[in-house]
DNA sequence: TTTTGTGTGTCCGAAAACGGCCAGTATTAG
DNA sequence: CTAATACTGGCCGTTTTCGGACACACAAAA
């Protein structure tokens, strides 16, 4: 099975999406550090990107606070438990390393969290940002810090508005 | 509990033993390349090792064929399946390192076994001696490859005079 | 043709290095 | 005196590096 690609225009830079029909497993910054490109064995094709992309851009605009989507995350044991961790936090609240650490039940493995969070294959869907350092510091993002301090800050402004 | 050792006058040079009451886990040369020594913590009593030195004595004499001690060697799960597997070759007998890759479930693993067997803890009694090249070499042995030769001999003559 | 003897390819496990941490001290700047 | 800042040491999963007690193939000698 061929692996589709396409990218996607965002407020915080060109994303790249790839997957199968119906299931993403990668969402990348062609710039910056990461440069994340397409495989060259990869098949490009917008369409099959429909729901993700609308999910995506209701995100962005602060219309959405959850996405619904399939998704294909590729890593070891550990590093699946420490994305599923990571989905389990709401929308707009952060967590320390540590807590999601002894969410996953290796309560010293901060540090190794910290190592998974920098692999996670689907930032934006897979709230890696939404992991901070306890003392309040930012520590690090792949997409780089900016781009981590516009989604923070996108979440509390969509929730302080809706307090309204 | 604290660790008990003493020394052994064998035909092969001098051996240090070291364990607990009814538990062998070392067997060294403190002589030649290893060059292992007791601990500067381990207690030196020559009664814990009775049952020890006696099935040597009989070994080297070409009387005993197989050892009935109780060993705990120390090794990560690979050594340790290898070591096990060791103690599976006939007194007499030789294997390949591949064989015993293969044995242990790594069929291409024959180096990593070479490693392990480097690290055997308790030569002769756990019988790395009796894995040779598989054209025939014998391509080493911690004890230096004289002791290898000289064991293998002495199974071999062992043998010989049992057939008639 | 058989037999040594080198060279070379490969493959493992072990050990060391590496962070998107964190808590405990020590050190300064107010 | 207090609080921010800097430094230190330990933690833990991953990644990288490393070093062979191998095993073939081919060459050269007998």
């Amino acid at each position: 099975m061929s692996t589709f690609f396409t990218y996607f225009n965002s407020p915080i830079g060109e994303l790249l999406l790839a997957g199968q029909p119906g299931v993403l497993s990668v969402l990348g910054f062609p710039e910056g550090k990461m440069r994340l490109r397409h495989n060259s064995d990869w098949v490009y094709d917008n369409n099959v990107f429909d729901q993700t992309i609308e999910q995506l851009g209701a995100y962005f605009a602060g219309e959405l606070t959850e996405f619904s989507l399939e998704l294909a995350p590729q890593g070891t044991p550990f590093q699946l438990k420490v994305w599923s961790a990571l989905q389990q936090i709401p929308y707009g609240e952060t967590r320390s390393y540590g807590e999601i650490a002894q969410a996953v039940g290796s309560p010293k493995a901060s540090r190794a969290v910290g190592a998974a969070n920098g692999q996670n294959p689907l930032p934006v869907i897979i709230p890696c940002h939404r992991v901070i350092g306890k003392s309040g510091d930012l520590t690090g993002f792949g997409g780089g810090l900016p781009t981590k301090i516009k989604l923070l800050d996108l979440e509390q402004r969509t929730l302080g508005l809706r307090l309204i």
